[in-house]
Parts: structure tokens; C-alpha cells; sequence
DNA sequence: AGTGTTATTGCAAATATTTGCAAAATAATA
DNA sequence: TATTATTTTGCAAATATTTGCAATAACACT
């Protein structure tokens, strides 16, 4: 069985069930659990799918659209893009990095709002193709496949002239003594400038992220404005997170 | 048996099963894994498959069209991707905008190329993932839904601090008097820009373009300096098109 | 904190590819 | 038909890729 072909199974397993895990597709392709995993990392490479502990997931660019027909959308994405979506309002600047939550909220916006939407990720653009009423301003830069956004200097530059009122931050951990921390050291470069533009930062965090830690920092908890998680604001978890600067939604 | 009966028993094969290992086909047609690997890597070259570690997989974009029935535009995809990337060197800027062709033509890209692609072109940035050594840049502006590129004045002044080597210009028509023309001013303007970087302009024209008028001019056809058809450069269409400064292919 | 699971890394064996070369087959020419 | 040029083919040595394994590190869950 050739390398591709194997390939192609996993993202069309992908496409059916939104998620494998390594252990699965060694068996189903019997090879070694390691050749899955090359596997698995050249397909992220190519931004195909999302690499997680244990498996991959459908990249969610690619994914989200089939299944908004479907219904079978977390419903974890729904909560927090009711919340998020309370704070977009007519003709304001939002600006939206990547991430599967901002994808999400991005395809949620009514269709009437009458808003610009400034992003380095292309996916979220052409998503937004839908609403006629929405400009959008894609950022250049240096195009990264894995992680399907653009950056670098020249997207950060190009920030310089931009002021936003709204940030919507995609992130990959949130914690009170570590604060918002992602994987990529370039990236994490870009949000502390992509906060720095806008008069206010969101961040929308799945539940999974909450305290854990990530390697690159890109500010303290206590520099957002607005958090926003699936969660009630009153629950046990985000205790620790109830600030006066700080509005928890 | 002929190189050419192999060839067209290789095609048939990878037809029906979507893939086809050496070893297979050295057995099937008695031949060495030599030949056969020398067959595959022609058939590569005309586009008519894709070479893999092993053997050949279908190649996406013609295993793709048939089905919708559009067999005639392959073969004009194909001859006209062909003679582009001769003109595609290592090392080298390579710029495309907008336009099916110049989509195919990226695709097209040998693996092994080192070029770095600057587009406005969103789907061609993505389209590159599958090559991991050719390196992306997106260029940022106002991205206009319609023709899912991006455009305007911010995307012509990032153009002021580039120099590409080679610019490949997507057009909608093309005649002796009138030269270049699309359907779209802004876009034109940009075109105007992107040639006066770029140190040599070509356009590939499908058939159907030639000797339409389109409303927007960008250059006088001498302006170019090559002209990619899918015809035969003498071909009797082509005639008027003989000029000293532009190259045809 | 402890335990089982998953990731990463380096390594070596197996497998594929590339390249140059010479023999064989084919085409072209006188 | 004989002869020469051109293409095609098969082989072998040098490279490169892929694969599975094992040791170690990182992680997640109780």
C-alpha cells in the first residue's frame, strides 16, 4: 500500500468521522503505529488536518462547512458563538486571527451587520463570501501552511496602519499565572501586535484549554477585556478567573 | 509491446484502481521496473498522473474533471501547465494572480522546485500546500468576494517593495488592438502593477479568450513577453499574434 | 505523585530512486 | 539491403526514502 494511498484513507476517514486516532488507523491500515504518525504529521504540514494528542481531527476549516448542514456542530461552538456574537456590532472593525473558534463565529455573523472583518487567515475571508454586507481585509504576509494563516514581518507591518475595536484572539491555553500561551513563537509575536492595534481583546476558549500551559506567551489574563468560554461565568472552573478588569461572558 | 501500448495500459489501469505500483505493472507488462518506472515518469511529465514514492497515484485535477465532462479543457489545462513550467526556474519569483489557469499551472509545480509564488490568490496559496518546498507569500488588501482574490490599493503598494522574476497574468481576453482586457477595473490596475515588478510578463490564454474584447485594458499584447497558448505556435489563429518582442509558445 | 498512554528521537534494515553505461531494438538513410 | 543514428531497455552502484523498533521524554488521568 502506497504511502498516499494511505493518506487519502485517513482524511477520508477524517471527512466521515471528524476524528482517528493513531491506534485505529494502524489497525485498519496495518502498518506501524509510527508510520501513521508520519503520516499524520505530513498531512498537517500541508494543513489538511489537525494533529492532536492521540489522533488527528478534520482541519476545521474543511470540516465546518459540511457539517453545518448537519447539525452534528459542537455544541461548545454554538454557546460561545451566541456570547461572541454579542459583542460584534454595526460598522465596527473586528479583527480575527485563526483558530477553529474565530472560523466558527466568523460563519455566525447575521448576515445584515454591516461590519469589516480584518484576518490573516484566508479560510475565515473566503468563508465570509456569504455575507454580502461584511468587507473583509486579508492581511499578507508569508503564507503557513501548517496552520493555514499568513505571517511574519510583513504581517505584522501591515498591522501598524490598521486600529480594530475589536480583537477576537484565537488561543491555545489560558491560565492565571501563565496567561494566554500558544505553540508558535512567530504567531505569538503577531497577537501581542494584533492587541496592541485594538481597543479591545476577546478571547473564546473551549473548555479543554482552560489552565493549561503553552509555550509561547502572548499576554496575562488580565489584558484581555473579555473571556469567553462554553461555560456559565459563575461555574467552579473559572473561579480562579473572576477579575475586576476582566469581563468573563 | 510498445512504449506506447504500456503507457495507454498504464493510464487505463490507474483509471479503474486509482493507483498502480511498480511491481504491479512490471509483472502485468513484463517489462523492468525501469521501463516502467521511465513510463511513469513521461506520463508525469505530460500531467497525466502523479509520480509517488512506490508507484503512481491518479492525478487529482484530471480524475476530478472528467467526471463533470469537461475532457476537452483537460487537455488544454494540461498542454498549456506544460509549456508554463518551462518557463518556471529553481530559485526563482514567481508571481500569479487570479484565474483557473494560473491554478493549474501552480499545481502543476514540480515537487523539487524551490520557487518562491506570490499571489493575491488565496486558493492558489493553499493549492501549494502539497509542495513543501516552494515557498508562499499572499499578498494582503481588500479581499473581493467575487473573484476571491484580493485587491485594491493596500495589495498595490505591498507591490512596491517586490521584484518578481517571472508574472503570471490571468486575463480574460486578448487581441492584436485591443491587447489584454478584463472584466474588472481595480483588478486591471493591479495587473498593471504586478507587470511593472515583475521582470518578464507572460499570460496564458485559453482558446476561447483569443481575439475577445473585454472591457478593462491592462497592456498592449507587445507589452508581454510571453504568450502561452494551447495551440501550436504556428497555428493559423495565432498568426497575427508573430511579433519580435513577445515569445509565443 | 503514580501509572498507563502517547510523543519524540535516533537508528538500522528494507525498499525505491537515480544515474551512467552498454546492449538491444527501432527508425532513418543511402 | 546494409549502415548509421536514435531511441529504448536492462543492469548495477551510489543515493535517498520509507519503515519499524527501542529508548527516553512528555502527557493525561486517577
Amino acid at each position: 500500500m502506497l504511502k498516499e494511498e494511505r493518506q487519502q484513507v485517513i482524511l477520508e476517514k477524517l471527512g466521515t468521522d471528524k476524528k482517528v486516532t493513531l491506534v485505529d488507523l494502524g489497525q485498519i491500515l496495518s502498518v506501524s503505529y509510527d508510520s501513521v504518525r508520519r503520516d499524520i504529521i505530513e498531512l498537517e504540514d500541508k494543513g489538511l488536518l489537525k494533529k492532536v494528542h492521540g489522533g488527528a481531527i478534520a482541519n476545521s476549516y474543511l470540516s465546518m462547512k459540511p457539517s453545518r448542514g448537519l447539525g452534528i456542530v459542537n455544541t461548545e461552538f454554538v454557546t460561545i458563538a451566541k456570547k461572541a456574537l454579542r459583542l460584534i456590532e454595526n460598522n465596527k472593525i473586528i479583527l480575527m486571527d485563526g483558530g477553529t473558534t474565530n472560523f466558527y463565529i466568523a460563519e455566525q455573523i447575521p448576515k445584515n451587520l454591516e461590519v469589516t472583518v480584518i484576518t490573516n487567515n484566508p479560510h475565515l475571508a473566503m468563508a465570509l463570501g456569504e455575507h454580502p454586507k461584511v468587507e473583509v481585509i486579508l492581511l499578507g504576509g508569508s503564507f503557513y501552511k501548517r496552520y493555514q494563516i499568513t505571517l511574519g514581518s510583513k504581517t505584522i507591518q501591515d498591522l501598524e496602519y490598521i486600529h480594530a475595536d475589536l480583537y477576537f484572539m484565537g488561543i491555545n491555553s489560558i491560565s492565571i499565572e501563565s496567561g494566554l500561551a500558544i505553540r508558535h513563537y512567530e504567531e505569538s509575536i503577531l497577537k501581542q501586535k494584533m492587541m496592541e492595534i485594538s481597543r479591545k481583546t476577546v478571547t473564546c476558549v473551549l473548555e479543554e484549554k482552560i489552565n493549561r500551559k503553552e509555550n509561547y506567551k502572548v499576554c496575562n489574563f488580565t489584558d484581555l477585556d473579555y473571556l469567553i468560554t462554553s461555560l456559565n461565568p459563575t461555574d467552579e472552573i473559572l473561579k480562579p478567573f473572576k477579575n475586576k478588569r476582566v469581563e468573563v461572558l
